[in-house]
DNA sequence: GAGTTTTTCTATAGATTTATAGAATTATTC
DNA sequence: GAATAATTCTATAAATCTATAGAAAAACTC
């Protein structure tokens, strides 16, 4: 449970200057130190006593680094969300058959929440804590990737492969709402096979549970 | 949001003597009152004042229905799970075509929800911050449930309706999964029907998103 | 290495929160 | 209606939590 790797997001924002890089880089440590200490005891749950002594510093420390304890729970909330739409985008917008970007669905959200499992725990989990001012960003990278999900529905009801009477705004919920529960399921359990879940998530959404007569 | 009705799991507990009747009645409305408290701020953000506030009573006289703030929100996520639980065991008892069971099953959880929508919330999202002790009959109750739709699956295969190639575990779990999403969709939004999620639930369930061929 | 900037620490104000004890009130019984 | 039991209230102890201010330490610059 790193969460390391794209740390990019992040330092890209900051400048060149050593000062800022080092900065960024703790700051990044700081994030994921509150999103495993928000996702192991919830927002209100935990303390900032507790994602201090995460990092290895002192109470009033961590607020060099948030501002408040509702500010760090939106930082862990939007931690990497966009380059994670991002993805989304390519993938809805490669051509490839709709079994395919399917799985390909699938993989990108089980697989981002093995990496990346604290702050996507946390955001759907603990995200409505905080106040709609802080969600704005939050809510509009959520729409934007159903929004995708639903239409690479559409195309597929386009290209005769997809039940032309399935509502896409229902089905990309549910997509969603199993991968999610999906998700929460390997952060609990170790013995789960990532790769074996994603096969059987995309399954049962492409072909149901039903003998084909 | 009264979520009344079936005060008969407590009140049946209690004497017929008047004194614990009306105690009976009244500790109902005190789980009630912490399960919309609990399903509105989370178990940590809730405080006792909340939940006496609720009541219309003060928060020292909370302690005579709760021994503890802890020990209320057991009494919540447990609040007629065993009801619901048994009305799980006769669905699945009933000699009936699989198709007809599986939507008996979505209907009996979301109907549910929207009934009991405050004490399934707080079970779903809050049960975890539990310490296990308490958690045992919580734990033994949902076995049971997965249990019942494990081997309702099975016997859909014995009967050549449901593919052979499916993971009853995984598909029980991806079941509750989607209806505990919907669940939470439909606490959130009012607009929502639940007979039109029950319907395209199950049909998502069972025949998933593909055209046959 | 003196001066400057960044990072961390200590201490604390001020507000909340859970849980308990004992008094006060209300309801019930005979 | 006096005696008893149930319910609610008030007041408070003890613990905890967020956020801030200013000092101390560490890192960096020239």
């Amino acid at each position: 449970m790193t969460e390391s790797s794209s740390a990019d997001a992040v330092l890209a924002t900051a400048n060149v200057v050593p000062h800022r890089k080092k900065y960024a880089r703790k700051k990044i440590a700081a994030i994921e130190a509150a999103a495993r200490v928000f996702a192991d005891k919830g927002f209100h749950g935990a303390t900032t006593q507790d994602i201090a002594a995460e990092m290895g510093i002192q109470q009033g420390s961590l607020y060099y680094y948030f501002k408040s304890k509702e500010a760090a729970l939106q930082e862990v909330c939007e931690y990497d969300f966009s380059n994670y739409v991002q993805r989304m985008k390519k993938i809805c917008a490669k051509d490839q058959p709709f079994e395919a970007k399917m799985l390909a669905i699938v993989t990108s959200h089980l697989t981002n929440y093995s990496q990346k499992s604290n702050a996507m725990k946390v955001h759907n989990e603990q995200r409505l804590y905080l106040p709609a001012e802080r969600r704005v960003v939050l809510k509009e990278l959520g729409t934007t990737y159903r929004r995708l999900l639903e239409q690479t529905l559409a195309e597929g009801i386009a290209q005769g492969l997809v039940r032309n009477d399935i509502d896409t705004h229902f089905v990309a919920y549910s997509i969603i709402g199993i991968c999610n529960s999906w998700g929460a399921n390997l952060f609990r359990d170790d013995s789960l096979d990532v790769f074996e879940t994603i096969e059987q998530c995309s399954d049962l959404i492409l072909y149901g549970t039903l003998n084909k007569r």
